[in-house]
DNA sequence: GCCGTTTTCGGCCCGACTGTTTTCAGTCG
């Protein structure tokens, strides 16, 4: 674990505790605040201290800093393990539950002495929560339920997931009569890696009618909470879908809010007030008159700023960049001209060759890279030297009968234990695009990894490497890797980074993928197809690059053809007079 | 505890829903 993910964990407890005991909301926000800057901070948090600037953090100021000194220092936070002792024990679980609070917290660990969520789940049943003021049956149902969700483990939707979900209500929504405008909205919208609830916004001027055709579809497993403008239910798969109903001249204001992220929309009132302005989900204002609210480019425009996208609505820097007039010029679908990572039946995929092509030039690509497993990764059927030979000799048999379409020879090989790849060179020099991906020797040391991967990148041959850190969202950490160093390798040797769209990797991950266009790296986006549906994974690949920041010029999948293949040849060719000289 | 185009003090985003209340506190996003 990172020192600043530790301590980030630290500052968030510091906050429960001051909360809990029922300190100033401001300082308490200010911890959250500063553990939000240290998630988000990718640097060397060590580094930064030593250099005397760890006040450029968003949200530190002398006292925080002083705070990291002394983690950084001794490993401890006297604060914490002071507030700890003081504590009564149990209130982190207790809070987890959801519909606890701090008050709640307080009053259960003081009054009645509960410590765990067992605890008071007994208490419950036990009736000895009515002893409590504000106490009733209904309430005690609510945090039955609640204590369901925890020791059940909340689960988050993979982004496919959600999606897919998504695409259903949205249709659904649209039929219902009387709802104009109907989108996705929240983490969705911002295509945020993992969905814990899906956000859903309609315009009508009928509200009652959506809600009552919302909590009686069919997805409404279970309602949660049933107003007239906001409305809750659980799928039976166990997702939670909020909806909002608002008045079609709200619908701009309404989904800029309901989009967040919550820290964006923060800064963005704190904004809008220093400008004498009042920002809602219903507009801005000034006084009680209305000044935006239909179209959410009104709104921005109304507090200064230019349509902010989705995908970078993070508090990451991206309000200063608008103030700026300094946005970046994110990616978009109609740039995409092909996709690098796919395989079929000739290692591990589901379908044949002709077929995963045909799909890519229904797709309307430019050119797809073929790149099946190689020979050592027996699991995956990696293919032999003479069975990639037969791939290839197939491969250019199909490019002759198309025009305007390539498919480019490729390979996923394996990057072996020590850093040496799958393939002879003498086989990569034929192959047009190569990934490179680590498929073993995953607990080897930071310093082995790290080398293991840079000296793969120093291959001339190598266009990219497949999911640089191996993460699985929920099944698997990254592994132990100097990711600075090797985005440092990849911008000294031109060899690009994936942003891998498989829906369970996205890999790199946002913040590292932003990191590394920071550092000028080429990036490309693989959707490791094994199956021509996953074709569809190029959307996740989209939204990953865009909340990186990352534009056309910085993505390999958006150049023609030839400037591909140029670009791939130029490091090829620098490989050589290198070793010529 | 942070921070500054209302600057070194005095602000700090804003509203819906629930359950319990008869005007609101707590929780959530």
């Amino acid at each position: 674990m990172s020192a600043q993910h530790d301590l980030a964990e630290r500052f968030l407890q510091i906050a429960d505790l001051l909360e809990i005991r029922g300190e100033n909301p401001f300082r308490i926000r200010a911890y959250r605040r500063a553990a939000e800057s240290l998630e988000r901070f990718g640097g060397d948090l060590a580094a930064l201290a030593s250099a005397g600037r760890l006040r450029e953090l968003a949200g530190v100021g002398s006292d925080l800093a002083q705070r990291i000194e002394e983690y950084l220092t001794t490993g401890r936070l006297a604060m914490l393990e002071d507030l700890a002792q003081r504590a009564p024990r149990g209130v982190f679980d207790l809070l987890a539950v959801p519909g606890v609070g701090p008050k709640t917290v307080r009053l259960l660990t003081e009054r009645l002495k509960i410590g765990s969520v067992r605890e008071l789940e007994r208490a419950i049943t036990a009736g000895r929560l009515r002893r409590l003021p504000g106490f009733q049956a209904k309430k005690e149902q609510n945090l039955l339920k609640g204590i369901a969700v925890v020791t059940k483990g909340r689960e988050r939707m993979t982004l496919d997931v959600a999606l897919a979900l998504a695409d259903e209500l949205v249709a659904f929504l649209k039929r219902v009569p009387g709802a104009t405008r109907v989108s996705p909205a929240g983490s969705l919208r911002r295509m945020r890696e993992t969905i814990g609830d899906l956000d859903l916004l309609v315009a009508s001027a009928r509200p009652q009618r959506v809600m009552k055709a919302f909590t009686t579809s069919r997805w409404a497993g279970r309602i949660l909470a049933a107003g007239t403008t906001k409305a809750s239910i659980v799928t039976a798969d166990g997702l939670q879908v909020d909806l909002r109903v608002v008045e079609p001249a709200a619908y701009g204001a309404a989904l800029q809010y309901f989009t967040g992220s919550k820290e964006h929309n923060v800064r963005l009132r704190e904004l809008a007030a220093r400008r004498g302005l009042k920002l809602n989900e219903y507009g801005v204002f000034r006084g009680t008159r209305r000044l935006a609210s239909r179209e959410e480019a009104e709104v921005y425009r109304a507090v200064g700023l230019p349509w902010i996208p989705p995908e970078i609505r993070e508090d990451a820097g991206e309000l200063d960049a608008a103030q700026a007039g300094r946005l970046p010029h994110l990616v978009e679908a109609a740039d995409i001209r092909g996709d690098f990572h796919i395989h079929t039946t000739y290692s591990d995929g589901h379908d044949g060759l002709e077929q995963v092509v045909d799909a890519g030039r229904a797709r309307g690509y430019r050119h797809i890279a073929i790149c099946d497993h190689s020979q050592s990764l027996r699991v995956a059927h990696g293919m032999s030297v003479a069975r990639i030979r037969e791939q290839m000799a197939r491969i250019r048999a199909l490019n002759g009968r198309f025009r305007g379409f390539r498919v480019l020879l490729g390979s996923e090989v394996d990057i072996l234990e020590d850093g040496r790849l799958d393939y002879p060179n003498a086989v990569l020099a034929d192959l047009d695009f190569v990934v490179a991906s680590v498929h073993s020797g995953l607990r080897q040391d930071r310093a082995t990894l790290t080398r293991r991967i840079v000296r793969a990148m120093q291959n001339p041959y190598v266009t990219v490497v497949g999911h640089p850190t191996g993460r699985r969202i929920g099944l698997r950490e990254p592994y132990a890797l100097d990711l600075e160093a090797v985005i440092r390798a990849a911008h000294d040797t031109s060899t690009a980074l994936e942003l891998n769209a498989s829906p369970d990797r996205l890999d790199l991950s946002d913040a590292a993928a932003r990191r590394a266009r920071d550092a000028g790296v080429m990036l490309a986006i693989g959707t490791d197809t094994h199956r021509i549906a996953h074709y569809a994974h190029m959307r996740l690949g989209l939204g990953l690059a865009r909340r990186a920041w990352v534009g056309p010029s910085q993505l390999l999948n958006c150049q023609t053809t030839g400037d591909l293949l140029a670009w791939i040849r130029r490091k090829r060719q620098a490989a050589g007079a290198a070793r010529r000289s």
